[in-house]
Order: structure tokens, then sequence, then C-alpha cells
DNA sequence: CAGTGGTCTAGACCACCAG
DNA sequence: TGGTGGTCTAGACCACTGA
């Protein structure tokens, strides 16, 4: 048999014919193995195509219940939060950072609650401002955990910033994220320059690796800053 | 063979080895042969549990390059956008909604651009306020291709609520979604009960289905709103 | 040009669960 | 309990691309 029928294609076509509308929200479409006699392919490859469209949410797939066209589709978005350093390179401004504040301090209830520490425990407290050709991109609250990341009390963050020292170092780590709007502080303001109580687009990030809780932090861009993606 | 090997447990296992710091970021990593050999399982196995990896954006791979381990890892967080009524009501709250302006005009460039049309083409023009327990949760400015779905002049939108009517009516279309920051206008604080200027979070989309552009809206959630996820 | 990943196939067994 | 999706296997061929 001529694989002429790639996984892909084959999604697409059913895709298709489901937004013409050939197979109503939530109604039972043919089985797996109905499918793949229609298209003269295996069931392997019909499976793997109804899969694709199953993890962009638009089927729904059970065991003997068969296949159903989900009934009220809401929206997956994928979202790459890219690394700072490479969003201002890949629009062909300069980037810089700087360091406005670096000390060890007992951690504030709300983070030592989010990185599992006890009460009162010592953490490095980091304010950074990046800078995108000189002009302020956005500014950054954040505090590790030493005891998780001891290598970070000696590191060159002034060299490398410490988003990025923190990606080398431990990569992979997993994460809370949640994305808000918050006006800005005085002190976001000024590092920012704009007036306090503007609108910031705000991201603010958990993350830990294996059970060792690393870092939290909240990122603010400056006004106007917009996170794009296709769905 | 006995089946033991799941491509999630291998994918798994990989995940671990990797974020353990076996293959350094940037290395090169064993390829699917040697890894199906080491594990005892088939090619097809080892390479579905990697192509797991891969769309994580874990791993990069490549014919005759091999397997490598992303050198930096972007993040990359999935999203879901729920219809404004379930996040609602998955609060235990009780939605409602009320039209707050419903007209015919002709489209601003901005919003002619958007959809693809020409220029001082009428569209339909929707505000409209979201409640939770008859507080306002967000606040809806929305333009509606009427070439493209003319049933929704008629449509009962004090019933049904334009997000879920065009949801119903307009299933599994495309779109762009943006994400930003915004200062209230002095008609959302009026809406969301909050003063002009307060940092809202707003999410933008367009959508089309097939080459045929459906609508545009900004929608504005009341302070304090936040989109989660995990990564 | 040789080695890598990408994919299809045919067959098999299993897990689940609605009827 | 039978039909459905979930998965593994062994083998095969192809597409790409770096050495």
């Amino acid at each position: 048999m001529n694989p002429h029928h790639t996984h892909q294609s084959l999604s697409l076509a059913i895709r298709n014919r489901i937004t013409a509308g050939e197979w109503p929200p939530g109604t039972v479409m043919p089985s797996e193995t109905d499918l793949a006699q229609e298209y003269q392919c295996a069931r392997a490859t019909m499976n793997r195509a109804l899969q694709v469209l199953a993890d962009s949410g638009l089927i729904e797939r059970k065991r003997r219940a068969g296949t159903r066209v989900m009934p009220l589709p809401s929206s997956l978005a994928k979202i790459e939060i890219p690394i700072i350093r490479h969003e201002i390179e890949k629009r062909g401004a300069a980037f810089g950072h700087s360091i406005l504040m670096r000390e060890t301090a007992p951690a504030p209830e709300k983070v030592a609650r989010q990185l599992h520490l006890r009460k009162g425990t010592r953490a490095l407290h980091l304010k950074t401002l990046y800078q995108s050709d000189q002009e302020p991109f956005a500014y950054e609250d954040r505090w590790v955990n030493i005891q998780a990341v001891p290598a970070i009390s000696t590191a060159p963050l002034d060299e490398v910033s410490p988003n990025e020292w923190l990606v080398r170092d431990v990569p992979y780590s997993s994460g809370y994220v949640s994305f808000s709007a918050s006006a800005a502080g005085s002190e976001e303001a000024a590092a920012l320059g704009t007036r306090p109580g503007a609108a910031l687009f705000t991201v603010s990030r958990t993350t830990w690796l294996a059970n060792r809780f690393i870092t939290t932090v909240t990122l603010s861009y400056r006004p106007g800053y917009q996170l794009q993606t296709k769905l």
C-alpha cells in the first residue's frame, strides 16, 4: 500500500470535515477502524492523526465511548515565554541589564510560602532592570532559595543576568506561571521610566526542580508590551 | 517481548536523565536505535517517547544530526482560554451579562484591517459587560464581520452572550491572541466599577474560519484578575 | 554516501467502560 | 461483555543532511 496518507494530511482532512460541520459539536465520529478503512490507511496511522486533534482540544476520545467532537471548544494557546535577552536581540536591539539591588534577607511570608521555606529563612533578593538599546524593557523582582542554588551567592550576576544564570545552572525546571496586570509602584515606575500607577503587564513564576524550590520572580514589562500567539 | 516500557515511562526516564545532567544542554544524545536497544523496546516506541520530549521543547531532533538537548530551554506554557461563563460558574458564582451597546457602524480603520474588510464597511459593534454574582467581571469590546456571520444580526444576544453565541455558531475557528496590560478608559472604568487608569489585564483576539474573518475582540478583566498555568 | 530521524503497515494484546 | 481507543512490535522504506 502506498503511504499516500501521512498522519498530518489525515489530521488536516478530518479537521476540515469537523470545521465544515460534518460532525456537529458533541456528536460521535466514526471509529478509528472505520476512518482508517475509509482512507485506506492503517489504524495506527489514523490513530496518530486523531491523537493530534485530541491534543489540540478539538475532539475527545474515550475507550468504548468512541471519538466525540468537543461540544464547546475552549481555546488552547501555546505560549512560549522567551528568555529576555533573546527577545530583545531578536528585535535587533542591544541587550543590557543592571542589578539594582542584591541582598540576603529573611524571606517575607508570601515568598517563604511559595518557596516552601520556613518563615524567616534567609534568601537572596534581587532587583534587576533589563534594557533594550539602553531603554528600560522589564523590571524583575526575584527571590532565590540559597539552599537549593548555593552557587548563585558567588555568581557574577553583573555579567550574566540572574534570569540566564539560573536557566543555565538549573535548566529544565518545572514551574507555575501567572499573567496579570499591575499598577507600577514607585520603584518600578522609576526604573522603567514611567509614572507610578501605569498599567504594566506582569508575569509571575515560581520554579522548582525535583522537590527543590528554586526561585520566585515577578517580571513587569514596560508599558505597551504584548505577548502574542496563534491558536 | 513484554511491553514493560510504555512511551510515557520511557519519556519520563529520559527526561529524568536529562534533568539529572547526564547529557548537558547542547550535547548530542544517543540515537533512537541505541536508546531502544538499551531499554529493550522497539524503535517506534522510543521514537514516540522522544517526540513527546521534542514537543515540550526539551530536545531538538534532526535527521542525520541526531537528537540534541536544547541548549537554553525557553519555557513553553499551554494556556487554556476559558469561556467566561464557565470560568465564573467554576468558581461557584452566578454568571450574567448585559449588552451595553449594539450598533452597526462603519468599521474603524484598525478593525477593518484586522478583519480584512474594505475601509468603511459596516460591521456589528458590541460592548458587553460580564458579571460574576452581579459584580462586574470583564468588559468586552467586539466587532463582528456581518458578511461572515449574517445570522448574528438577529441573534438574541441578551439571552446568549456574544462570546458564546459565536462559539456555538462558528466553532473551531483559528485566531491570533495577544495578552497585555492596559489602563482603563472612562467607559471601561465605569462598567467595571473602578477608576479610569486602573491596570487591567487585557486579551485581544482576532478569529477566522476558512479564510473568512469572523470577529475581533478586546476583553478587559476586572483588576486583580490572573491567568494561571503550569509549565 | 551513510546514518539519522520520520513514518507507514499489519498484527497483536490490553484497558476501559457503556449497554 | 463486546467494541472502542491505547499501545507495542518488527520490519520496511523514505527524506534529509552532515561528514
